[in-house]
RNA sequence: GGUGGGGUGGCAGAGCGGUUGAAUGUACCGGUCUUGAAAACCGGCAGACCCGUCAGGGUCUCGAGGGUUCGAAUCCCUCCCCCACCGCCA
């Protein structure tokens, strides 16, 4: 959610972040509501104080005069009743004048509320842009020396590569033809060493979060409110991609959704709290199985563990002071964990900026990590398998999570949040990357421990 | 699911139709005192929004929404949430 205060003093810091991100967003629409809403909102706060001035003023005369009126009769009894009549009147006038101005509030409120939340954050003067992921700059890019990205896979490896879907059949690890029987397309069961692997995946992602960043484990609600999607900035735009559970259709309480990321209970912890300046930065991780409808997504990918309806993520959070400096310092902090995870995983990838059209609405900057997935496409193709993002204090500005500053000051915070392992995604590479000529894996060794000291898949 | 009790400022807790955005305590901040600290004393201390160049003014908020009233934290209705006990249960 963004500042209505430096929309109106900036309004094309908005309508070209709009454009940038290549969104249908009607800034000068909620321009004009804004004012129409003040306008009203002064004349009814007039009306009101006026409302109020008398009520004091001429209160207490009524009362009076209804105490009188009890004891009196004929002449006098009429005098009084005329009286409080009178008094009366004017209060009436006002409260009709309010009531006229509510409604055409109630008129413009909500056109007004939806437009302000469809507003985007605009993107970081230094995000390239761009329209949409075709668009996106390659950084840099890492490989375990034993790679070459200029190589084929034969040549890197000298034999022909199997991918994951072959690889997970060969060595039973994913059950797809159940999954889909259980639950539908996109869906599969891990089995045995499947399970395993991906359960060591996102263990040793806990693990090196905790011990080796210094980030708070969580467990974290993935059934949530819809308050809680619409401050973490997925409602309204991602609606479609949520699944719903329609709480109130069985009569009471309300619905709840299923998250599609561990960002939303992290981040929704805080929520309409204000913290002390000291209590910053907040740094969270969680373990939580993500869902999504992927709609919109049919047709692609519709083979193999690459998107799929449910998943489990390890993901980070940073909530710091509102510092530009200090923001950038954390991405790319977050960036470098990832990092050290994938390098000790020996995967290959590469650093993505994100391009102005490929950014969500909530950040104004982003860099996704793509791992090198050997069997996909023709020769091989990296996919994404991270999404670092800064949200300046769009998401907390929308969660109402504040801090006072040094000063006293109020302020909302910034916030970022990074994949640290998305699994069985991550699978693919590691499963294509460390397959053998014979078709059998070699577990990383920073895995083993975690595979109960198993070495190898086949 | 049943029964009962509750939701008031950072926390605790009064208020139960007008002068209460809210007593009091406590926490916190500033000051006096002190070698320093504590204690004591003095002062400050809600947030959002609107108008205004400033000074300042105004509106709203006592779980949420609606109603009664000239006037609601206080009365009425609906909903939500919390707590306790019972039942059921991974």
């Amino acid at each position: 959610m963004i500042d209505l205060k430096d929309l109106r003093e900036n309004p094309d810091r908005y309508r070209n972040g709009v454009r940038d991100k290549c969104m249908d967003v009607d800034v000068d629409r909620l321009l004009a509501l804004d004012e129409a809403r003040r306008a009203i909102l002064a004349r009814q706060e007039t009306a009101r104080a006026e409302q109020n001035r008398l009520s004091k003023e001429i209160g207490p005369r009524i009362g009076q005069l209804k105490g009188k009126l009890k004891g009196a009769a004929g002449e006098e009894k009429d005098r009084l009743e005329i009286e409080i009549a009178t008094l009366e009147a004017k209060p009436a006038q006002l409260k009709a004048e309010v009531a006229e101005e509510e409604r055409h509030m109630g008129a413009i409120e909500p056109e007004w509320r939806a437009l302000w939340l469809q507003v985007p954050q605009p993107p970081s003067n230094d995000v390239p842009k761009g329209k949409g992921s075709a668009d996106n700059i390659e950084i840099r890019r890492w490989a375990p020396k034993s790679w070459d990205f200029s190589k084929s896979f034969v040549q890197n490896r000298g034999f022909m590569p199997r991918n994951h879907l072959e690889l997970v059949k060969l060595h039973g690890l994913v059950d797809f033809e159940r999954g889909v029987k259980m639950a539908g397309t996109r869906h599969y069961v891990l089995t045995g060493l499947g399970l395993r692997l991906h359960q060591a995946v996102l263990r040793y992602a806990v693990d090196f979060m905790a011990d080796r960043r210094g980030f708070t484990p969580m467990g974290v609600p993935v059934l949530v409110k819809e308050e809680c999607m619409v401050g973490t900035g997925f409602f309204p735009a991602g609606r479609e991609q949520a699944y719903h559970i329609e709480e109130s259709k069985r009569g009471s309480g309300h619905d709840l959704f299923l998250t599609g990321t561990g960002e939303v209970g992290l981040m929704g912890l805080h929520a309409d709290e204000i913290l002390a300046a000291e209590q910053l930065p907040l740094k969270y991780c969680t373990v939580s199985t993500c869902f999504r409808r992927e709609a919109g997504a049919a047709g692609r990918d519709t083979a193999g563990l690459y998107r799929i309806h449910q998943f489990d993520k390890v993901e980070q959070v940073v909530v710091c002071k509102a510092d530009d400096a200090e923001s950038r310092a954390w991405h790319k902090q977050m960036i470098e964990t990832v990092e050290m995870i994938l390098q000790s995983m020996g995967l290959a990838y590469r650093l993505l900026q994100c391009c102005t059209g490929d950014l969500g609405v909530k950040n104004e900057d982003m860099i996704d990590i793509e791992s090198w997935m050997p069997g996909r496409g023709e020769g091989g193709e990296f996919g994404e398998t991270h999404s670092a993002s800064r949200l300046n204090d769009f998401q907390c500005r929308r969660l109402n999570l504040r801090y006072r500053d040094e000063s006293g000051k109020m302020r909302f915070a910034y916030a970022l949040n990074n994949t640290v392992a998305a699994s069985p995604r991550i699978l693919i590479p590691l499963l294509e990357m460390h397959q053998q000529e014979d078709g059998s894996v070699l577990v990383p060794e920073v895995l083993r421990p975690y595979m109960g000291g198993i070495a190898k898949i086949g």
